[in-house]
DNA sequence: ATTAGTGCAAATCATTTGCAATTAG
DNA sequence: CTAATTGCAAATGATTTGCACTAAT
């Protein structure tokens, strides 16, 4: 992880995406950011380095590197959309406490694949959130059970 | 299934929501439906049996039976609420083709529950939604179009 | 009669869009 | 220089809210 700036460069010009200020500063946010930000949460970042910048630019740009498949979209309940720069398959914990979103790795779910008769359902993508709650970020190692 | 006015009489007055005609065509619309209507569909099908009928009713009556727990709302991508009289767990599989949802049995996906670790992560509700395509049309459930 | 529920229109909120000014190639 | 990109503000679409009016208990 850590993209910085000629990586983010190279994936932009990759795909023929021009290069101006506001893109930089916008991928190079989102891309490395870990806690699933929301378009108004990457323009105050944004912002905050970069003075000159519209909400119409981090709704483009966000779009863009979206339709490009370098960046996911996932909207929960609430009417708001997240980003994740995680590209590969994994799943999501919602804590209803803090409404924090931690990505879960795919093997714990990978069960589920299997599931559905292939026969039957041709699955492109799945989707698994679970909600709950966290019961410590940094474990205290608890007693085993 | 087929919840008809007597029983959708009881549920509401079993949670002392008052009898009224917007309430009863509401509910019992939405807690027969099979397809996971939008607010917005719930209005067009509800109006045309029941011409004198709002907007803003039938949002806030979709929201009290979600609140008292006698409606599921399930928000995929693109911004659209979607309305599930099905309580009990269950999963979702969206045909990308047809942007139909249909209703995949809990015991398919039951091997998720236990994928996390039960110390770290206390889960309350599990959403899975599978995206892809239905192959059969032999015999699905339900009605036809 | 008192309270709760409804309809309407205005208010929000997140996102999109039109267009003139600006910048990249 | 020519086309793409930006910012602003207005437009949109889904949902909510304030308030006068009507129906429920």
């Amino acid at each position: 992880m850590d993209r910085r700036r000629d990586e983010i460069v190279q994936l932009l010009s990759a795909r023929g995406i021009s290069r101006t200020a506001q893109r930089l500063a916008i991928a190079q946010f989102v891309l490395n950011s870990l806690d699933h930000p929301s378009a108004e949460e990457v323009f105050q970042a944004v912002s905050a380095t970069l003075p000159v910048l519209s909400k119409a630019t981090v709704y483009n740009t966000l779009n863009l590197l979206v339709r490009e498949g370098l960046l996911g979209a996932l909207n929960l309940q609430g009417g708001g959309v997240r980003y994740d720069p995680l590209l590969t398959p994994h799943s999501h914990f919602l804590d209803t406490q803090t409404n924090r979103l931690v990505d879960i790795p795919a093997d714990r779910v990978r069960a589920v694949e299997h599931e559905l008769d292939p026969a039957r359902y041709q699955v492109d993508e799945i989707q698994v959130i679970f909600r709950g709650r966290i019961r410590s970020e940094d474990a205290p190692p608890g007693p085993p059970d």
